[in-house]
DNA sequence: CACACTGTTTACAACGTTGGAACCAACGTT
DNA sequence: AACGTTGGTTCCAACGTTGTAAACAGTGTG
């Protein structure tokens, strides 16, 4: 039986009250006093018991973070980097894996969790739009990625849709007339492939050149072997391609690896973009020309955010707000060659 | 403010034990008593308040999972599978990054964490031996990876040396002569790598072969670039190898693309093979060869145990267990060629 | 010397839940 | 008719913490 506030006190001859107010470094204690009662805490090995805390407080010092999944190695790295910037305001994370399924990610809106959280940074996959409005739980929350509807929740993005056009004018601006999209997705829950796709055909219109729909390939999942798969149908159809962008660099990892199968050269035959920057990129052969969100910094504020909903005279009710991250083109072999 | 078991019990028309009952599933309770609870359950939405609830139970339904970096795929990989065989016992997971620090995991250890959790599952890096041995705090752990002494806490990990020797036995079976290693370690705690290395040694010795201390290239970490320095100076120095283990498959990728990038060819010139089969290494040009853990097993028998000492009839101080887990050696591109 | 003030400490009541004992009714057994 | 048994329900007391209000001492002011 761990030590108590209780236990504390009566080794330090003072009230449990004095204790926890040393504890919760309150002002008004004498010095002596907070000394006593600090050797106290030291010879028990005192610590506070946090649900009693939150229970009396209503803050657990938790956050969770729901990702699609772990293991991609994008999301692996966001959560690594919040998992820092929430130590930095000494929360814990608490990891939530929707494996992209729509009732899971339904119920982690709807608030119902298992667990008391103080708030909630989410990377919707199957949910968009209205499906993401809140129900009766007022824990704060934040998005990342897209969303195109204005729902009563912070948001952090980069801009999709110009980057994935800066992606593709990479492409054109090497002479590539034939230049493939690798990551369309029907569903209309898929905002971020139909941003890409939407940046992607931006970008060919303003080149001039035609946007052939048999050189736009769909994927179910954004994962290597998606990618590697539809790389294979493009080559199979009429009129392959010379270029690629792909909507992530998983995607382009298995395109690349397709091609080189197929005895293709990269970026001699074709040349391949992605989009993450993941770090296998920057060791793959060849290595991965990409678009670089700045994750450090989406991972920051989307605490920052939380934490201002959180703070004392937070306005809980203030308008959602929208912040946008920057991102810069990465150009590595698979675009530039040697 | 949320609906306490107070409100339903009010609105139902019974005592708040009652409704606890409901919540709990205890049997004895009247069928209609209970389809009333249930209504005044559902009608304003009653959740149960995890933090009262673990205050007098004792039990919070959160592991929590300390690894050094979730950015390394291995990781990820794994802290994804511990998230779903965790969800099979309704148990959240909290994640604890250690960047590999001593005195970070020294808290740990020591349970200076902030969090109420039930259970503990670790993956040391930079501790190792008695350093693990557990203070005042006996919440249950269960250590994954390495472990040389017989410390108070269950263990789960696939045996090293004897994966470290079967790959280096592959190498040595395609007629290899001058295979050398990459990622030895010095500190005493890298208790990883020294099995690895003499696994290495071990099949080294058994093939006929002499251990050449300057094909043994150390790292300071297991990242890409390591691996990718390491193969540098074997190139470099004198004798360059024919083959070479990477102690993890990240040391590998970054070697072959040292490799690639000085015009070897992989197998052709040199043969590589890594360990612990991450996604990247099946779609890395060559595919990676590498020892495969069972990682799903690794994850699921590490919640068991934790979940047997949280039982009810649990022994809590019963003899620390010792879990082998199955390894095997998928041979791809990087030793066999097409 | 009463007064307000500052600084320091304490008593008490919550927070929402559950374990245990106690209670009540209905039933079957002597 | 008195008694145990069982199912169903309730009452009470915790769990460890903190906010509020109040008590207490000491100091300087009128």
């Amino acid at each position: 039986m761990p030590p108590g506030l209780k236990d504390v006190a009566a080794r330090a001859g003072v009230s449990i009250k004095t204790v926890s107010n040393v504890v919760n470094g309150y002002v008004h204690v004498a010095p002596d006093t907070r000394a006593r009662v600090q050797q106290a805490i030291d010879a028990l090995g005192y610590k506070p018991n946090v649900a009693a805390r939150q229970l009396r407080s209503g803050r657990s010092g938790v956050i969770a973070l729901a990702v699609p999944e772990l293991q991609s190695p994008y999301f692996a790295e966001l959560a690594g980097r919040i998992v820092h910037a929430a130590e930095r305001r000494s929360w814990t994370v608490l990891i939530d894996q929707t494996d992209g399924h729509a009732d899971r990610e339904r119920n982690l809106v709807a608030g119902l969790r298992r667990h008391a959280i103080d708030g909630l940074i989410f990377s919707p996959l199957a949910l968009a739009g209205e499906e993401l409005a809140r129900g009766g739980d007022e824990t704060p929350m934040v998005l990342l990625g897209e969303r195109v509807w204005h729902g009563p929740a912070d948001h952090v993005a980069i801009d999709n849709t110009a980057a994935a056009a800066d992606a593709t004018r990479h492409l054109c601006a090497s002479g590539r007339r034939r230049i493939a999209a690798i990551g369309a997705q029907d569903s209309p829950s898929a905002v971020t492939a139909h941003q890409r796709l939407a940046g992607y055909r931006a970008a060919l219109a303003e080149a001039g050149l035609p946007v052939d729909p048999a050189l736009v390939a769909e994927v179910e999942m954004f994962h290597r072997a998606d990618g590697a798969a539809a790389m294979a149908r493009l080559l199979d159809g009429p009129g392959p391609p010379d270029a690629v962008f792909c909507f992530n660099d998983l995607l382009a990892l298995g395109a690349i690896r397709t091609l080189l199968d197929r005895g293709r050269t990269v970026p001699g035959d074709v040349a391949v973009i992605g989009f993450d920057d993941i770090e296998d990129g920057r060791f793959s052969t060849p290595t991965l020309s990409t678009i670089a969100p700045d994750l450090g910094r989406i991972a920051e504020l989307a605490v920052d955010l939380l934490a201002e909903r959180l703070g004392e005279g937070a306005t809980p009710a203030a308008a959602p707000r929208e912040l946008r991250v920057s991102h810069r083109l990465v150009a590595r072999e698979s675009t530039l060659g040697r």
